[in-house]
DNA sequence: AAATATATTTAGCAAGGCTAATTACAAGGC
DNA sequence: GCCTTGTAATTAGCCTTGCTAAATATATTT
């Protein structure tokens, strides 16, 4: 096991990562009785505020028919609502509900707490990398 | 957007990267004509020789009958095929064919060569820190 | 006023996850 | 040797979440 020699390789690497990562928290997203397509999007709408449905597409990286769907199951299990906004009547802001926002919070707990229990075999620098790793993948994936 | 405090918000953080690298890599799945089941049952079966459905299932961490039919719609696209296994005759030796090993190699590298153009806008310290991050996270996963 | 552009929804399709029940074969107990 | 129990895989049927194409409603531009 050498070191990485090209960017290829680190991607490979980080690829494979995403996917073991994944498939292990699986059991727990079924777990917390919401799918991860709808906890994700609730998250981005509890602390991202109010927002349209396309720039919550966006921010999903899914096209807005997924994101309406998701929205409605969202809005039919009371978690989010849809506002109209006056400015513009095309276009919605879409917001949480309280029980949206404790959702949110309880929905990842077990996730999040499983995880976590897996990171805290690291030692607090390997833990400031990957801090340090997130920030910079997520700007790489900025469109 | 303060520093992460917690080992909790950096997990959650670690699993939404995760979510928004697969999803973007996913239309080069999609433009290479499989998916990422398919393709990593796949890689299952080229690099691990011919094994039973149940063990596949078991690789992948998921169900039999969701393995089942990956594997049928693997066959149907020539790219692996079942054997009965003569010993136990309940059981299959599932395989790759060579135009299975030959799709893998170009799905996987498609995949990595997007990737890592992504990663290319990245500075040499940030790819250093995605490195060590890898690694930290992966033993941090293991059993 | 008409044409064009944008935001969202609707309709319909595919992949990939699950459980419950069925089929085929294997292994042990009497 | 049969009969029960166990195991491997499949089938049937459901759900979520992805997509594109087309429809609807509202803004904007000409």
């Amino acid at each position: 096991m050498g070191k990485l020699h090209t960017i290829e390789e680190l991607a490979d690497r980080l690829h494979s990562m995403s996917i073991h990562l994944l498939r292990l928290v699986r059991a727990q997203d079924a777990a917390a009785g919401i799918g991860p397509a709808r906890l994700s999007a609730l998250s981005v709408i509890v602390f991202g505020g109010p927002v349209s449905l396309n720039d919550l597409a966006r921010a999903e990286q899914v096209r807005p028919p997924t994101m309406s769907r998701i929205v409605d199951a969202l809005e039919a299990e009371g978690l989010a609502r849809r506002r109209t906004n006056q400015s513009d009547r095309r276009a919605l802001l879409i917001e949480a509900t309280p029980q949206g926002a404790t959702m949110l919070k309880q929905g990842r707990k077990r996730r999040v707490k499983f995880l976590a229990a897996h990171l805290r075999r690291l030692s607090g620098a390997e833990l400031k990398q990957i801090e340090a790793a997130v920030r910079a993948v997520q700007k790489a994936m900025m469109k």
